[in-house]
DNA sequence: TACAATACTTTAGGGTGTAAGGAGTCGGCA
DNA sequence: TGCCGACTCCTTACACCCTAAAGTATTGTA
């Protein structure tokens, strides 16, 4: 089940997200506050990279730090909130200089380089909802960083956009077969290679006639397009090729896009 | 959070997936079967189009059919099994002929069409990951389909493997915007107009210095990149530009890669 | 010292998936 | 005809989940 982003209070979300990261202490009556927003939300992020984002509770954020699960709730308005900030604070990690100066292609293949690697070490990312943008400023980071390094195609913004989702759809997709191959390992305790193999091996048993009626993927089977040219986990390369190669074909298509733009004058 | 596949017992489970689908009534003693893996696939798939994935639980699913949870449980091992089958029952439906004929371009337009349409339809199908392949007939007739059709560019195989991931991400990705965009204006009640609206106010009044910090997506906003020219859902319409372009990039690099190929010689 | 405000815990209620065991139903055999 | 065994299906129960509401502890101020 996919976590929707951006269905609480609306303003109080907003706050959240936007308002200052170091909370001034407060005076008055009460206790002090011991914990913070953003004590939870890492607290948070650390528990779903390191154990997905199934392992993420209200208990299990409380537990980390020493409360019960109804602590957090006088920080943060719910678990909903709670993964918006999440989301918004990692994404914020993209780095945003890239070599701009070396031309567009090569400034465009390092950012999606980058939101790769954010993907890897954040793999619950994908398991948030983009489809009501947070409009956080992590979002916001990102998403200027993407249409600068890719304004420098000398395509109208306009076109731009396009580029910018289109690369991240590529991004998004492939790391999501190399993320979740490294989780669902863990989570199984099975090696790719190993719950592969088995699953293959009922695959010939239970459908004998599988080259007949599947001939162009089986070919490719015999081609070698399926084998494990090398001893690292076969999956995660399997999705880093991918990325490569679909970011390759697209950034042919841009510059094929670049040609049309300003061959007809 | 999303539901994992092919992580049940692999055995039974491949036996469901590719075993027959019309199961000989059983001759011997006990009460004959009430329901069947097909009726009990097909409610749960009406319920996660109708209601999204958030709702289908095993006591939905059991309500439905007039039964409760744990009688399911007689026909399917649990909720990942049956979510296999959903997954996999549906990616069969789609349609496996296209127009090859008038050029590897169209056809391969047609396809991802029918791809798209297949998600819009069924939106939960995002939800699934597919890390770990279920390896059902439905997986592999998509992949069939998908690979035979784009072996037309007369690349080779192995590379048009890469290709196929590209479009696939494209598709998935993009759709998903569209997808989730409705379900979530069904489930908050709130249009996406309502909710940018507003949304966007808040973002004036937190966040006055807005287009100093993000002065290119702000210059895009300004251009009328985020303006809704007509009266159907934005965001929906979004996505399907989204979709479109990302696509026509893509199959320019193809374009691109053919003649990178052939030139040399 | 008394009070008010805040932090935190406890309790409780309605969800979820599913293990375990009991109830009901039917076919076939004595 | 009577009954057993096999099978389906249901009830109960447990361990989780999120979170509303109410109670307790802690703190600063008047």
């Amino acid at each position: 089940m996919v976590v929707f982003a951006g269905q609480g209070d609306a303003r109080r979300s907003m706050e959240l997200l936007w308002g200052p990261r170091v909370v001034a202490p407060r005076t008055g009556p009460g206790p002090k506050p011991g914990l913070s927003v953003e004590a939870i939300v890492e607290a948070a992020i650390d528990i779903a990279d390191a154990d997905g984002m199934a392992s993420l509770s209200m208990r299990s954020v409380g537990e980390r730090l020493g409360r019960t699960a109804m602590a957090l709730y006088t920080y943060v308005p719910g678990k909903t909130e709670l993964v918006d900030l999440m989301y918004d604070r990692t994404l914020g990690e993209l780095p945003s200089s890239y070599p701009v100066s070396s031309g567009w292609r090569a400034a465009a293949f390092a950012l999606a380089d980058a939101l790769w690697e954010l993907h890897l070490r954040h793999p619950w990312l994908l398991q948030v909802s983009p489809a009501r943008p947070v409009l956080g400023p992590g979002e916001f980071h990102v998403q200027e960083t993407l249409l600068s390094v890719l304004a420098a195609t000398g395509l109208p913004l306009t076109r731009v956009r396009w580029v910018v989702s289109a690369l991240f759809n590529i991004v998004r997709g492939s790391v999501q077969a190399a993320a979740e191959s490294r989780q669902a390992a863990r989570e199984t305790g099975l090696s790719e290679e190993d719950w592969w193999y088995a699953r293959s091996a009922l695959l010939g048993e239970l459908v004998p006639d599988l080259t007949a009626r599947f001939p162009t993927v089986s070919r490719l089977g015999d081609e070698g397009g399926y084998e494990a040219p090398s001893d690292e986990p076969y999956l995660e390369r399997e999705a880093r090729l991918s990325f490569e190669a679909g970011l390759e074909l697209l950034l042919d298509g841009v510059e094929a896009a670049i040609v049309k733009a300003s061959g007809p004058r």
